[in-house]
DNA sequence: CTATTGTTCGGATTCAATTCGGAAACGGCA
DNA sequence: TGCCGTTTCCGAATTGAATCCGAACAATAG
């Protein structure tokens, strides 16, 4: 039964459970991360894991939403300084934290990121999309000539799909002959591009 | 034990537990998706299931080759039209056969797709990805003034894992207030106002 | 037609997920 | 401090899926 902590030191074991999901999923991949495996990690026994998670799955989105709470802590708290950059610049920081974070205890959470694409999943990605189209908006807000674009909704839609995809695409696979640089600066490019383009058409016909 | 399948019969079994692997998934998900309910449906006993592919992995694996397969046959039968249209109707076109293959069999291939992108499955779209890098070169080869764009690869790659995965998570997903056909053409409008920035960018400043 | 090889099968085994009936720790209170 | 109701912890027992394996059945060469 998914039990609510009452005392502390559950909240531990509950802290201490997840984040053993975390380590186990990163040093043993996702076949060999059992129940057991997790609480032993975890130090505790494989009942109490289910005294606060109904089952495995419920595991792993809370796993979900710790992640999610730090990048909507982290986007949070970049956002002030972001709006204030041209595309390009606040593409690339914004880009470079999120790396930073995924990479974070040997890479940790994006192991988890990389399991977490997959379609029953990935509706957790919500709320981060939520988060960026937010910060498209309040960037759009700084930059009002961007609220001229007509189809923002559509494109903030496809430039937060495309970027989020790529990237951890791209920091899960050790290959690759491109580096993070450059791929973070295409994708800036890539947005900066558009937008300029786009609003160099409205400038050319104003009223279509 | 992987067996090499001699005779006719043989074959037929191997190719109606891949494609009740399909089917299972489609109707059951993943969870339910049991070698035995694969066998069920294929009309073989578990066993034989197991003559074949070495463990239910590996019927994954050959069902994400059997797409793969279809997929690029798709394409290469598409690319000697595309590398005649336009940015935009070319990218729509192949987006349009795309989702159609994706939305065969009530969205067999779809249900798959959507479950086949995290980390350790998704590496075998890299047949995919090799296939539209194909496609981007041909394209560029009939139309040379985009071999003058310097960081083709960085690009193809966003475009492609960006374009892909943004495709099948909208498709994947039943709300979404936004349409296939908007998506599409934002992909295309992406794409072509890229490349047509930077090859005005490159006639502005021929030597840098 | 029969020996050999290929194919099918489902019962037996193994192991992970989940359940459950207490044991142990806690926190207030006399 | 010693007692009691509550919260937490636990791991043996259960359930069911994945996988193994040897017997039975089918094809086919000679």
């Amino acid at each position: 039964m998914a039990r609510k902590p009452q005392q502390e030191r559950s909240k531990a074991t509950m802290q201490a459970i997840v984040e053993a999901g975390f380590i186990s999923l990163q040093t043993h991949g996702l076949a060999q991360t059992t129940t057991r495996h997790i609480a032993d990690i975890a130090g505790v026994g494989v009942g109490s894991l289910y005294e606060y998670f109904p089952n495995k799955e419920a595991v792993f989105k809370a796993m979900n939403a710790h992640l999610t709470t730090e990048i909507v802590a982290m986007v949070r708290a970049l956002m002030p300084s972001l709006v204030r950059l041209e595309i390009r610049p606040m593409v690339i920081r914004l880009l470079g934290h999120f790396r930073e974070l995924l990479n974070r205890n040997d890479g940790r959470y994006l192991k988890y990121a990389g399991f977490s694409m997959h379609a029953e999943r990935s509706r957790q990605l919500e709320a981060i999309q939520q988060l960026l189209v937010e910060l498209i908006m309040q960037y759009a807000l700084h930059n009002p000539q961007l609220t001229r674009l007509r189809n923002l909704p559509v494109m903030s839609y496809i430039f937060i799909h495309g970027s989020v995809f790529t990237i951890i695409r791209h920091l899960s696979e050790p290959n690759s002959n491109i580096s993070f640089e450059q791929l973070s600066e295409g994708l800036a490019e890539m947005i900066a591009s558009y937008a300029e383009a786009e609003l160099a058409k409205l400038d050319a016909a104003p009223r279509s």
